[in-house]
DNA sequence: AGATTGACTGCAT
DNA sequence: CATGCAGCCAATC
């Protein structure tokens, strides 16, 4: 018997987070929640840190990726925040006073 | 090899 | 809607 999971199981659940947000239309969002649903992730920390571990040069729109409260999360370094809903208003995306997104205009399904 | 953290979520108060 | 507590998996130290 093989073990429950095959060695490349991380990888492809990676893989599989990265085509998910790509998949992501331009102007839209989603949250981490989502994605980990749609790719059947173990648990949507997973998600997180498939974002974290994103390479520089990612084609990947991570910028997209919101939690499930519709705001941008907060990485370790911090500022970073900024330069994402920067990305996000200049795709047509816009926040809330609070720095907030309205999923329910922007959420993708 | 063990312990800690982390771009999270869900439910309860 | 905000806050607090618990749970899940993987990567890092």
């Amino acid at each position: 018997m093989k073990k429950t999971k095959p060695p490349d199981a991380a990888a492809s659940l990676y893989s599989r987070i990265y085509a998910a947000v790509r998949k992501i239309p331009k102007g839209k969002v989603s949250t981490y929640g989502r994605i980990a649903r749609l790719v059947r992730a173990p648990g949507p920390r997973v998600v997180g840190y498939a974002m974290a571990a994103l390479p520089d040069g990612s084609t990947v729109p991570w910028q997209r990726v919101v939690n499930h409260k519709g705001e941008i999360s907060r990485r370790k370094g911090g500022g970073g925040e900024i330069c994402q809903r920067r990305l996000l208003e200049a795709e047509g995306v816009l926040f809330t006073l609070r720095g907030r997104i309205d999923l329910e205009t922007y959420g993708w399904p």
